[in-house]
DNA sequence: TGCTAATCGGATGGGTCATCCGGATGACCC
DNA sequence: GGGTCATCCGGATGACCCATCCGATTAGCA
């Protein structure tokens, strides 16, 4: 699967600039390669090569929470309850995206430059989809529902806690507040029923 | 109100950078000053004169249908069901903002560089204000929605729709599906109660 | 028609981004 | 342990984009 295990050095510069830019993501500075080279203190030209694109690098920095998803959606197949598993899945989902600011801008990238993130999206993405067709199977969702919908409406919970604002702890209280308001409105019949 | 008229040539180059700024803004081109002098058949010195920074131009771009907005709001004030007040005016809301792509950057842009622009949205907010705390008054609407989540939420919408993506007729009909599973969680009592 | 003040508009300087190539270093084999 | 080679390092370099400034021009007015 590694074609070429990469150099001792090669590798102890690509930790470091994955490191300066998981750093960076999560102070919110727009990944800028040049400027990543700088803060890692590594010339701009090994940067270059080992990340082609700023989006490359979010990408990588993005894969382990990506992979831990992907983890808990096939992991929510397993649950009986299909109103509940998909609720799980939305839920975790959404502070996921909330909680890592490398998330956000991946998951609604039409195009991804990593073949790994592809892979993980797609199979998130068939995950819920699944999930979502056992939920409107069981008539416990609108029926007007497509699968499609499924990413752009947590896409749209995540950027509306972004522009709400607000400290960090106050961002994922905002996004439950938010993600139980969608969810009323997915469901159809009440939880008692 | 105007301090100086304003001399002819000066109007018209106005209006010229204003109706190309709109052209670009509908075809989804980013705004970037250089360009629309270009396009426009006018020096940059004169569009940096008239239009200090883009998003200048993006708010002049969409301040016509901020207006109707506005003034859609204080009309909707009128409607004796704060239900049936708050729905009208959150749909027609969101459908100006996927129809209009100068609007959604300028609705959730923090700060604003006119003020003019700052004026309209002030209003719209009082106005959406005001017809959310009667529905909650009325207890049609879950009481933890705050008046800060309305604007947030109806970027949610739109933005949700813009990843969703596809052809205008085709995001009217998404934008309308997600208003209407995000109502059916801001309602608590069924439209019949 | 002539004067004045405002406007026009391109040439210009600063800044950022991505690339390229000579020097250096780690890996492998004898 | 030493030599050879492929790989990597990293800064200097060129291209591009943005925003400003000032001489030339034009509209408004007596």
């Amino acid at each position: 699967m590694t074609p070429t295990p990469l150099r001792k050095d090669a590798a102890r510069n690509w930790d470091q600039i994955v490191a300066v830019g998981r750093a960076l993501v999560d102070q919110g500075t727009p990944l800028q390669l040049n400027d990543v080279a700088r803060r890692a203190g590594i010339g701009v030209g090994t940067v270059y090569r080992h990340f082609a694109s700023p989006e490359a690098l979010l990408e990588t920095v993005a894969t382990p929470c990506l992979e831990a998803l992907a983890a808990h959606g096939e992991q929510a197949l397993a649950d009986p309850d299909p109103w509940r598993a998909l609720e799980g899945f939305l839920t975790r989902t959404v502070e996921a995206q909330v909680g890592d600011a490398s998330l956000a801008p991946v998951t609604a990238a039409a195009e991804d430059v990593l073949p790994r993130t592809t892979e993980l999206k797609s199979l998130l993405w068939s995950s819920g989809t699944t999930l979502l067709d056992r939920a409107r199977a069981a008539g416990t969702v609108r029926p007007d529902l497509a699968a499609g919908d499924l990413v752009p409406l947590m896409c749209g919970i995540a950027y509306a806690v972004q522009v709400h604002g607000g400290a960090p702890a106050e961002r994922i209280d905002t996004a439950r507040r938010y993600l139980a308001t969608l969810l009323g409105g997915l469901r159809v019949t009440p939880p008692g029923a």
